[in-house]
DNA sequence: TGTCAAGTTTAGAATTACTATAATCTGATG
DNA sequence: CATCAGATTATAGTAATTCTAAACTTGACA
């Protein structure tokens, strides 16, 4: 049980550093009530296996393509709004016009760069939103969002 | 010297609340290094005597037909573009898919609406950043943006 | 005040990031 | 191993924004 055709790497009785990396992925989706298809199975490697990660559909994608793994851009799309809403990737809005995401779940905010529109985290703890407002009459805080943007010295 | 084609209103001989309306805005224009245009000058005034206000180049553009004042799309987003680079109004993004322009420019935060799209000003007092990181090497904090998201209780 | 270069405006085409559609495929279940 | 809801895909469609090239304004100067 459990024969995938992602290309021969890693066979999971051998991996030293992350112990069966396979179903850890599979219950992963499992627990978010995705279907682990094959499709699925090789993004979310893609997305978890390399730390934490900022990426748009469209690098991942290249991401796919490039490990030889066929995905249609539509499923990427896809793919990620679902992790997204079970739960596995944080949305971040920093520029109107792309759309990026972010492995790291945890309690923590981000630095942008404006000319290369790289973003990198900034641990929770190192930011404090003392006082914040109450929210408006009916309306419950879903989430703050302190975004750093930096440029060159002198620019 | 001075007889623009706008809708007749707001003689300046007679405004009350404030004194020379146009000269104002004209010097404002003139200040940031920009011609004062028939359309410049109409979407300053629909943009700067409303109070606060949170638009996005689409509401201006239908602002501007309402009042009659007949300006393409196009220039609507060069003048809100040229605007925000002469620091006459400021940026946000909260919503890949649309830009939204703030003619409030003193150090404030907002209240995002995720359901409506619609924005609210957090006064600059009622929000403190602590303990922000340094910027990484090289680099300087061009500013730091908080956006509080909400949605109705229980949603 | 007429002329002209430079700066502006415009309609419409192009681009970009993303979403919808409808046909085809796949994997969990019986 | 047959079935079929759910998943994937190519492709068309959409919305916001930018580009383009031509037409129009403006301010300066003769």
């Amino acid at each position: 049980m459990m024969k995938m055709h992602i290309p021969h790497d890693t066979p999971s009785h051998d991996a030293r550093q992350d112990a069966r990396p396979f179903s850890q992925i599979l219950d992963r989706l499992r627990g978010a009530g995705l279907r682990p298809t094959r499709q699925r199975m090789a993004l979310a490697k893609l997305l978890f296996e390399g730390g934490d990660r900022h990426l748009t559909a469209e690098m991942l994608h290249a991401d796919a393509q490039s490990a030889n793994v066929r995905v249609s851009l539509a499923t990427v799309y896809n793919t990620l709004h679902q992790f997204h809403r079970a739960g596995l990737l944080r949305e971040i809005v920093v520029d109107s016009q792309r759309t990026y995401f972010d492995t790291n779940m945890s309690d923590h905010h981000h630095f942008y760069f404006d000319q290369s529109g790289e973003l990198a985290d900034i641990p929770g703890d190192q930011v404090e939103v003392a006082a914040l407002p109450a929210a408006p009459d009916g309306m419950e805080v879903s989430r703050v969002d302190v975004v750093v943007r930096v440029r060159p010295q002198g620019a």
